[in-house]
DNA sequence: GTGCTATATGCAACTATTTGCATAAAGATT
DNA sequence: AATCTTTATGCAAATAGTTGCATATAGCAC
């Protein structure tokens, strides 16, 4: 019932503060959820698995007018959930990428959707590098002053924007290449 | 019933050559399956799908002592699907990536399985590089002069290639600076 | 006063993927 | 003789994730 990673990505998340689902998936919007996003549907239905299985507490906090809030915070069983998931070994998942299926077809199917395909990709890319660049400069631009708690935050912003400026690079060269395929 | 991508998947690895569902999921550990992984149940599955809707045709083999092959082909309609597919826009799957949520827990919990996960990466994208670049070495070193149909199929490549080494050079700087985190 | 956005929650159904098990025989190794 | 690997197929159950829908109110723009 509970989904392992998602489980833990919400209790780091409540490492922090306390929040709602609500609060908790516009996170997912930004900071961890650029290395794991999950809809809002997915987070109740697993705040309220933590909460059954006694990792998270709640406090009701009634509104008026707007529905009621549900604050959700971690409990000692959730932090020594987190702590000894974090020693189980990592598995790798294995990349999933459309776009290298559609690389697979060139030759075979009109080159011109591939390379709109790869165009679409490049923009994205730029899109999210330059938002990684601001959040590094607003935030991080001296990281071994940082707090301990915040270097892994950091290490984790620097791997995005590495990942976005090789893809970059990689789209502009991939187009220069299927610029030279015929039909 | 059909799984899209999966199903695109398999249709593209049909385009050089008939296979069976074995020999797919053969093909599926190299090659397109760098990019896009699936079990032999999956596989198998899938192509029972796909023949249902008519996008393969199966020819079953008789073999004395092993169990018969069904070797599937590609149909003009299944060529259709595969070239319409392409046409749509590509679906951004957003990266999931468990290092990161344990990366967001530096500063809570003992640095040392963060670090152990970290240099277990290390080591596994290590491996890829070289692997990726064997193959590199041994079919795609002259790039311009290979077939159209092989372009598409180096690009991939090129980008697991890169996307390997950017990774590499990130682990190293990782570990660097997690060596600065106390506890 | 109608529509849009933000806050706040959630169910149900569908789609996708993983894991565990099962069968069956040839050939190679120990 | 017993075990291991390769070929070859597949079902069933569990886990994970997406999509569509539903409710309810406040505030703002047009």
């Amino acid at each position: 019932m509970l989904s392992m990673s998602l489980s833990h990505a919400i209790l780091t998340a409540l490492l922090d503060e306390d929040l709602t689902g609500y609060a908790l998936a516009k996170q997912f919007d930004v900071s961890l959820g650029f290395f794991w996003q999950a809809s809002h549907q997915q987070i109740y239905r697993e705040l309220k698995g933590l909460h059954l299985a006694g990792s998270v507490n709640v406090l009701e906090v009634p509104q008026h007018g707007k529905p009621d809030k549900r604050v959700y915070s971690l409990t000692p069983q959730g932090r020594d959930m987190l702590e000894s998931w974090i020693m189980e070994s990592t598995r790798a998942r294995g990349t999933k990428d459309e776009l290298f299926i559609k690389l697979f077809n060139v030759g075979s199917v009109p080159v011109g959707q591939v390379t709109a395909a790869v165009e679409q990709r490049r923009a994205e890319h730029a899109g999210k590098l330059e938002l990684y660049r601001k959040i590094e400069t607003r935030n991080y631009s001296s990281p071994l002053t940082l707090s301990d708690r915040k270097k892994g935050v950091y290490l984790s912003l620097l791997a995005g924007i590495r990942q976005e400026k090789t893809a970059l690079v990689w789209c502009d060269d991939a187009l220069d290449l299927l610029a030279t395929v015929k039909s």
